[in-house]
DNA sequence: TTTGAAATTTGTCTGGT
DNA sequence: ACCAGACAAATTTCAAA
């Protein structure tokens, strides 16, 4: 159910379109895709179904939001058992403060990604929530410069790559 | 330009609704929070011009597209200077498995979320486009067991906040 | 700034190619 | 699978409060 799903360049151009604005009409993706509106329609939608698609998300500037700060939180979990580790993730990914968290390998269990005001309120985070709970060994704090999101996220080329003249199948 | 904006009750309440589905229609969103539609809609486009609302984005499931491996690549690049981290963190953002570049206080100075298809993969990309590159002086890989992306992003309350039967103005 | 209703644009479905 | 057209539903505008 997780395995991954063909998709054909018509798809593909879709989500491409998409990613860039998610609110694009039928008709301008149409128009852009090269495809009628209902195709556009039927696409999309399977597209939903299959899972590839999973839901619509809005970008906020955290920035505006009084939320200037930016850092990622390592954080190391002993002993690092079930019975432990699932409330430490439920109670960390509760925070307003939390924006991802990953459970990684490596020395440091989890990485958080935290949005907060200012140093004061980082500081107080990481003491009440984080260095205050029993079961964390460790926190590294390392603060955000800059963040770039990155190109949309398209499948990769198939191993051997069709090459301009290949493989007539007819 | 990048200072934080005042945004009311009925600004959070439509970002809240938002964030669980971007696509939610201005009528549904008038019946939650309780004004009308266009109120609705002058309140939206006001809040994507102030710059809070960057753009509404696809949420895509990464294994389903072929890109069922996920990483963190810490990387130091050295020496750290100007001419140098400019032309790779372009070279790094267009590469097609990054998701997200982060330039951090600390000793590594670029933390790199890439999805890839497999171990190969992974280990290709860290080859050829990480350690070839003479400005990198390092990278420490680290797989992602699991992510979870947290709660709404929204403004943290207000130092000191209302108590429950607070200051009747009238 | 907010509203309610009119005008316009979209989303969705049906049936045909 | 794709397309075109028709209907329903949503968005957007606008005058008034």
């Amino acid at each position: 159910m997780a395995d991954s799903v063909v998709l054909d360049p018509v798809d593909l151009h879709l989500l491409r379109v998409l990613q860039n604005d998610a609110r694009t009409t039928y008709r301008d993706l149409a128009a852009q895709v090269g495809v009628a509106p209902s195709t556009c329609l039927d696409r999309v939608a399977r597209l939903r179904r299959s899972g590839v698609i999973l839901g619509h998300r809005l970008q906020l500037d955290p920035a505006k939001l009084g939320r200037g700060l930016q850092a990622l939180l390592s954080v190391q979990v002993r002993p690092h058992r079930r019975e432990l580790v699932g409330p430490f993730v439920e109670r960390i990914r509760a925070l307003p403060e939390s924006r991802t968290v990953f459970h990684l390998t490596g020395p440091d269990d989890y990485l958080v990604h935290v949005a907060v005001a200012d140093m004061t309120d980082l500081q107080r985070l990481v003491l009440d929530e984080f260095t205050a709970r029993r079961e964390v060994a460790r926190v590294e704090t390392r603060l955000i410069f800059q963040q770039w999101d990155c190109g949309p996220l398209l499948p990769p080329p198939p191993p051997g790559g069709a090459p301009a003249g290949g493989s007539p199948s007819a």
